[in-house]
DNA sequence: GTAGGGTTAG
């Protein structure tokens, strides 16, 4: 609404208009002059001063004055100016009959619209209606604008309805109006059929309409739309370009930007303030920062709204240093900041984890009144959360009025990342409206907890409520998957992602090729690997990890020097991958190669963890004395990591020695690591030294640890059936049983010995014998067998190492029940067919 | 006359 009219030194008496219409005296020339220099006012004091020299000539007072005033009023467009030139308008209403009124109206709902006081616009124009003043085809471009800025689309509707039966749809700059009211509403149907119905369009049709699929998220549309365009011989304005060049930065498609770019300069377009900002934008939003920053140096008057984007940017780019450099820079050039640069800083400081400059920003965002708006507010707990402060983030939050969806999330994801699970799931139950991103906040966060059927429980219950995932839900479900090895709802994720159009971004498509290869379908993973149009180093990591499960050394050498070729550059993520598949096929000197060429060829000297990957590598490969050797002369201490993979060689290899040592090493480290203890005894009882594995036994009784049972576990028909060793709970047990007996018969008979070395009890050897044959991995693979249909794959997850038992034990099977089986062991995958196990009994 | 730039949480 129009603001209260302050006093103005311009009082208009209607004696004195009327006085001077009928004196009816022409102006004088230079008066005249004067009254044109009205028009290039730019602020309502200039007007004033104007006013007072038309004073002192004695025509300050005449029709053609006060038009020139409303007017230029009117396209001075703030605040002050139409307060003014709605009172002189007000005053003129009693004699409408003198002057040409029409053009009033318009000009002041022109002004109202242009200032986004659409509102006003409206009111105006319904009153104009009422008092029988009958529209022209410049009343409806402003009104309709002022509909569209407000968002008032059910008013725009009925214009479009009065315009109609007026006859004014064949207008082009009504149409135009119309196409934007309707793209601003979403509605791009409707947009279309406006601009299809043209007679005649000019460059604002096509803006107007490309601007609208960009807002509705169709950049592509939107660009093929502006290609359409120049092809039919339309110039695009500067305002065509701001619109496609920030269509090109939504969709961070550099090429295409550069394509764009290309026409514009073509086309020889005039570069003005937003489009040189949105150049900017699209610059920083693929990715080219020395470009953008470079346009933006050598721009010589930058604005605030410059300096954000270059803020903003460089803050969403991880840069926040950059971000309070430039926001110096702003400073230093006298700009004040606005609510969108505290937005930026304020995240620059979460960033850095910044308290100090943080708390200064929050004081210059209350002193200016900034906190009203949720957007700043919200930023502002992030802040606090981010700097590890959750009572001052509490502070906020707990009294705010204007609690969104989005304080909550904050406050949520920032229990989450502070490790604070419990208040954060405690606040995501008592959110009134929980939206996509509180899903993936809490989803994401069991995921990283390891809590992955909660999590799938959690998307489940999404799922119920009617929210839809999209790619970040996918990125963790996916994950979820993986971990859980869980192949049929792996498929049915798969399956959900194509069938609901998610797009499948680099990150997504990664976290498929990990599902799959987690899910022992190594075939799958490769598959979506290959569809890739784009890979990172990630992508190339996920991939190589899956030759690495599946056992194939030399598959994941040649994946590793492809990425090389194609000029991607292995970070210690990919090392580490691609020294464990050679770990798991016994590939030493290979391994020995990469693990040199991490330092002479790629500069990043590898970590503790990359050692520990080849003391593993040598270990596994019977080569302990080399590999303590190797541990003596590592550059930096070695910690327990690197122990226990020494440790878990001297059990493979059986040697008790160094594997005491191995273990005393692991426990000054890690104290509390109870499966060190653990496969101690294990190395101790596959050499019969049972009084050791009493002791260690009893140590760890002593300090209340207890082994993590062995179990593995099998899905069929959607229902995951969970075994441990000698359970009797499954309620298909004895058919279980005697299912194993049968198969340990027709087992022996086609040569199969227990190998009872595995057993870690000083029982005699037919309890051993029993014992062995209830190990949950064979529990699972006789209820596999008896549930499942012959061609099927038998798939179980064992959450420990395989043991050699069960590890023949299921070559076996293999071959006497012709079927596939895979077991997805701590680490790794087992391919068992026809009595042949991919790891080659290497693992 | 009609069209345009920077915006918090996963």
């Amino acid at each position: 609404m129009a603001a209260q009219l302050s006093p103005s030194p311009l009082i208009f008496h209607h004696e004195d208009i009327i006085l001077k219409t009928q004196n009816n005296s022409k102006p004088k020339t230079n008066a005249n002059s004067l009254i044109g220099s009205l028009s290039n006012c730019r602020n309502v004091k200039e007007l004033e001063q104007y006013h007072a020299q038309l004073t002192k000539t004695g025509i300050c007072k005449t029709i053609s004055v006060v038009n020139k005033m409303v007017v230029t009023c009117a396209e001075i467009a703030t605040l002050e100016s139409l307060d003014y030139a709605r009172k002189v308008f007000e005053l003129f209403a009693k004699y409408r009959e003198m002057c040409d009124f029409l053009f009033l109206w318009n000009s002041l709902i022109r002004g109202y619209a242009s200032v986004g006081l659409g509102d006003e616009s409206i009111f105006l124009y319904l009153r104009m209606m009422n008092e029988g003043v009958v529209p022209d085809n410049f009343t409806f471009p402003f009104v309709l604008s002022g509909c569209t800025k407000i968002l008032a689309f059910r008013e725009g509707n009925q214009v479009h309805g009065c315009l109609m039966k007026m006859g004014f749809n064949e207008d082009t700059f009504i149409q135009n109006s119309l196409i934007h009211l309707y793209s601003e509403n979403g509605d791009m149907e409707a947009a279309k059929l406006v601009f299809d119905g043209m007679l005649e369009r000019n460059v604002v049709s096509w803006t107007s309409l490309i601007r609208g699929y960009v807002r509705g998220d169709c950049e592509r549309k939107a660009v093929d739309l502006f290609f359409e365009m120049v092809e039919s011989g339309i110039r695009p304005s500067a305002v065509t370009m701001t619109c496609v060049v920030s269509a090109c930065a939504k969709l961070g498609d550099l090429e295409l930007g550069e394509r764009v770019c290309a026409c514009m300069r073509s086309c020889g377009v005039e570069e003005n303030d937003a489009l040189v900002n949105a150049l900017v934008d699209m610059y920083m939003k693929c990715g080219v920062i020395e470009t953008a920053k470079r346009i933006f140096d050598e721009c010589t008057d930058r604005n605030l709204v410059l300096y954000n984007t270059m803020m903003s940017n460089y803050v969403r780019e991880g840069l926040a240093k950059e971000a309070l450099t430039v926001f110096r820079e702003m400073l230093m050039a006298g700009l004040r900041p606005d609510y969108i640069t505290m937005l930026a800083i304020v995240s620059a400081c979460a960033e850095l984890g910044n308290l100090v400059y943080g708390m200064e920003c929050h004081g210059y965002i209350l002193r200016n009144g900034f906190n009203g708006l949720d957007y700043v507010i919200n930023a502002v707990i992030d802040m606090y959360m981010k700097c590890d402060e959750p009572d001052y983030a509490c502070y906020i939050f707990d009294p705010m009025v204007n609690k969104t969806t989005v304080s909550w999330n904050t406050m949520v994801a920032g229990f989450i990342r502070n490790g604070d699970i419990e208040p954060a799931s405690r606040m995501f139950n008592l959110m009134p409206d929980k939206d996509l991103v509180s899903w993936n906040t809490i989803i994401g966060a069991l995921v990283q907890e390891s809590l992955f059927e909660e999590a799938l429980e959690l998307f489940r219950m999404m799922q119920n409520k009617g929210v839809k995932g999209d790619k970040v839900t996918m990125v963790s479900v996916a994950s979820a998957c993986g971990y859980l090895g869980a192949l049929d709802l792996a498929k049915w994720v798969h399956y959900y992602i194509e069938n609901n159009e998610i797009t499948c971004d680099m990150c997504l498509s990664t976290a498929l090729v990990d599902m799959y290869a987690r899910c022992g379908d190594p075939q799958s993973s490769m598959q979506v690997f290959h569809k890739m149009r784009e890979k990172d180093v990630s992508a190339w990591t996920a991939s190589i990890g899956a030759m690495a499960m599946e056992g194939s050394g030399e598959k994941a050498i040649i994946l590793f020097d492809e990425m090389i070729k194609q000029g991607v550059k292995p970070d210690g993520v990919a090392f580490l991958g691609v020294l464990t598949a050679c770990s798991h096929s016994g590939l030493v000197e290979e391994g020995q190669r990469f693990f040199r060429s991490m330092k002479d060829d790629y500069g990043s000297p590898p970590k503790v963890v990359h050692y520990g990957c080849m003391v593993d590598l040598l270990g596994r490969a019977g080569m302990l004395k080399e590999a303590h050797k190797f541990i003596q002369n590592m550059p930096m201490e070695p910690n327990d990591v690197v122990w226990g993979a020494l440790l878990a060689a001297c059990r493979i290899h059986k040697n008790v020695e160094l594997a005491t040592y191995a273990a005393k090493r692991v426990t000054e480290f890690a104290p509390d690591r109870t499966g060190i203890h653990i496969l101690l005894s294990n190395v101790y009882a596959s050499a019969g030294k049972w009084c050791d594995v009493a002791r260690v036994r009893m140590q760890l009784k002593e300090k209340g640890w207890h082994k993590p049972p062995g179990s593995s576990s099998i899905e069929v028909n959607g229902t995951i059936n969970e075994f441990t060793a000698s359970d009797e709970s499954h309620p298909q047990m004895t058919h279980i049983a005697r299912m194993l007996e049968e198969m340990c018969c027709r087992l022996k008979d086609a040569g199969h010995v227990p190998n009872l070395s595995h057993v870690l009890l000083d029982v005699d050897e037919h309890e051993k014998e029993h014992a062995l044959n209830r190990h949950s991995e064979k529990l699972a693979i006789a209820f596999g067998l008896i549930s499942t249909d012959h061609g099927d794959q038998i798939r179980v997850i064992k959450n420990l190492r395989m043991c050699a038992d069960c590890h023949t034990f299921a070559k076996f099977v293999s071959d006497t029940y012709s079927r596939e089986i895979v077991v997805r062991d701590n680490n790794r995958f087992h391919f068992f067919r026809q009595g042949l196990c991919s790891c080659r009994d290497f693992w």
